[in-house]
DNA sequence: CCGAAATTGCAACATTATAACAATTCTTTT
DNA sequence: AAAAGAATTGTTATAATGTTGCAATTTCGG
């Protein structure tokens, strides 16, 4: 099988203000073909999501809008979020009980989610190979799966190498 | 391969209190082994989240409890939880912020769990393959799995027959 | 029995998320 | 452009989930 591309959040020296407007870009013609509407609001939540690689509670979004300007209520920050899980640009981490940019919007996959137990960066693959072999599993108890999550919990390369040099 | 037994949550009518007979016994031979206190509250709370194979949130067990008596306090049922957690007693199911027996305990194990979005019933695989191939994939990016959460959605065999009669 | 350690009780509080309804904005039709 | 209808946002209040800190009690080893 072809190696998979490295997620660019583990590229520890990559560009991300390019992430950042790769993401708006994808986010405004994914709406656009779909007919949704990507309004100031909601544009504003995925543009704050994808300041970092590291998931943002609600809240802490909420924050990050209040030190701009005036502070939104709650349900205007979850219906932002709402909006965009609804349209896959952006993903929950049900563990960390945040939010993450979608790194492939779009393209209907799984999530599986490296999740950094040291720093908080999360990457995204998005191999299907992996959630399909438990579905087969699944499919041989009877049970029809629909959809996956998977996060698994470690060290990403950079806080790897800091463990090891600390040794 | 040696097809894996069928989990016991996805055969509907299988003899359940035979389940919790042995969720229970195997928790009190294991706390034994590790030196650890299965005490009144902590077997209370594991007896409680074994009644059937739906996971239970906090506040849940804690109006079961209070059924039975004086209603503990949050604190009770959450320190309870953490030192089934920690002992491997019980799994957390994050998206659904509740909890469930574990059906394996003792062998180490990532948490795979089979979740049937109608009913609610939650199958736990313990297949290592599974998590072993993220592992895989992951430290060829250089990210070193330490721990594996993988939750999948979907219809359990009674749901999915109900749901193809009804068609 | 006595002191140390673990467990439980308790009160208050922090965080995460939602409900219900009003006000506004956008779109479509006339 | 005006009006009707739909979608979005604002606002208030509250629900659901989870934690902190300290006091009281129980358990365990000497």
């Amino acid at each position: 099988m072809p190696a998979a591309r490295k997620p660019v959040a583990l590229r520890s020296n990559h560009d991300h203000h390019r992430c950042i407007e790769d993401a708006l870009a994808a986010a405004a013609e994914l709406c656009r073909e779909q007919g949704a509407r990507l309004t100031p609001v909601r544009r504003r939540v995925l543009e704050i999501v994808w300041q970092s690689h590291k998931p943002l509670g609600a809240y802490a979004i909420l924050d990050v809008m209040a030190a701009g300007g005036r502070r939104p209520m709650p349900p205007t920050v979850y219906r932002a979020l709402d909006f965009l899980l609804a349209h896959g640009l952006v993903h929950r981490i049900p563990s960390l009980n945040a939010f993450i940019g979608c790194s492939e919007p779009g393209r209907r996959h799984d999530g599986q989610y490296l999740i950094c137990r040291t720093c908080g960066t999360v990457a995204e693959l998005t191999e299907d190979g992996l959630a399909s072999a438990l579905g087969r599993t699944a499919r041989g108890h009877g049970f029809a799966v629909e959809a996956v999550l998977t996060e698994a919990f470690g060290l990403c390369p950079d806080c790897a190498g800091r463990q090891g040099d600390a040794a």
